[in-house]
DNA sequence: CGTTGTGTTGAG
DNA sequence: TCAACACAACGG
């Protein structure tokens, strides 16, 4: 089954909600632009001018320099996009130039091709066929889900890393990168509750993570490198009680950013190069009941439907290997609340 | 309680 | 369409 580069028109849904606003009376002076330390909470600070101990009155945010980005009263920067004469939220971060990334996902996504965006460099060459490939094949409630939830990057690298050798990937992507699997783990419910650790099989541990016996005290820390490039750093110990190895400090987040369940499962690798880089990966394990049909109606969205009724003569453009996604995609959606009032 | 993101406005 | 601003709703 096809599944990828769905013409939009079918397979989006808008968003609409009440609002419309505007009737003007008339206009306030404009406030003179101040750039002042951002910080601070709530609505407006009195700030005294110490030169002519004039007070000045409400502090304004400084905006931001990237479309689409505006400031956040805690210091934090939300993003936005104006669609149909209303605004779908993107979510907030606390990094400006995530937001404006963001917003550009959002711009491409809404207005295709030719939409303005703060980094000429996003999409800006064919080599990200993946990624274009990859918004063509969510609808833009499941992408603003992603941004709003700071998943986008990651499902983007799962979604490319299951395309595999797709699209115009050299092999020196591959050369370059290649890696050994030292292992993988089911996790248990414990690894990914409050114990905030992960155990490691006593085999795999010493196998491939053998503990310095100065060390067995106090643990080392290791760096681990997901599918977005981002540096996970765990503390690696020995626990006499237990008798086992784990993961501790650091391990907590990353069950929280990926989002990770019991069942899942945690891939350890590592680099064949000299470098000896870790890397770490998750996947979502396979035998589910029937969560596609729920997912179905969750989005509003008949994917199959869309999928089989796409003419055939339309090329799939993203290649093919996609038949899975629908499964993990179903998976994937199936955690997710999505934007449904916006159906 | 701090933060999010909606309601609303005026400008472009 | 867009950002600025205020603040109610939200979530821990």
């Amino acid at each position: 089954m096809v599944f990828s580069c769905i013409d939009e028109s079918s397979s989006t849904s808008e968003y609409f909600s009440p609002a419309t606003a505007t009737v003007t009376k008339f206009s306030a002076p404009p406030l003179p632009p101040l750039r002042l330390n951002r910080m601070g909470s709530g609505g407006s600070n009195v700030v005294l001018d110490s030169k002519n101990g004039v007070d000045i009155d409400s502090r304004k945010l400084s905006s931001s320099k990237y479309k689409g980005v505006v400031p956040q009263p805690n210091g934090r920067w939300g993003a936005q996009i104006y669609v149909k004469h209303q605004r779908v939220w993107l979510g907030t971060f606390s990094d400006e130039e995530e937001a404006a990334h963001s917003y550009d996902i959002a711009a491409r996504k809404f207005r295709g091709r030719d939409a303005v965006v703060n980094f000429k460099t996003f999409l800006a060459s064919e080599d990200d066929n993946g990624e274009l490939c990859f918004l063509e094949a969510h609808s833009k409630a499941e992408i603003v889900d992603m941004l709003r939830k700071h998943t986008y990057a990651d499902e983007l690298a799962q979604s490319n890393k299951r395309n595999g050798a797709n699209t115009n990937t050299t092999q020196s992507d591959t050369v370059s990168r290649t890696r050994e699997v030292l292992f993988e783990k089911v996790v248990t419910p414990s690894d990914v509750g409050k114990l905030n650790r992960l155990v490691i099989p006593k085999q795999h541990a010493e196998k491939h993570f053998p503990l310095p016996s100065l060390s067995v005290t106090k643990g080392v820390l290791i760096n681990f490198e997901d599918v977005t490039g981002k540096v996970w750093r765990f503390r690696y110990s020995y626990w006499n009680s237990s008798q086992s190895y784990v993961l501790t400090k650091g391990w907590s987040r990353f069950v929280k950013e990926k989002n990770l369940r019991a069942g899942d499962v945690v891939t350890f690798e590592r680099s064949t190069g000299s470098d000896r880089q870790l890397y770490i990966d998750w996947k979502r394990s396979g035998p589910s009941k029937n969560p596609v049909q729920v997912v179905v109606r969750l989005f509003g969205v008949d994917i199959f439907n869309v999928t089989s009724t796409k003419p055939s003569n339309v090329v799939d453009a993203c290649g093919g290997k996609r038949s899975r996604d629908v499964d993990m995609f179903a998976l994937r959606c199936s955690k997710k609340h999505a934007i449904i009032n916006a159906l």
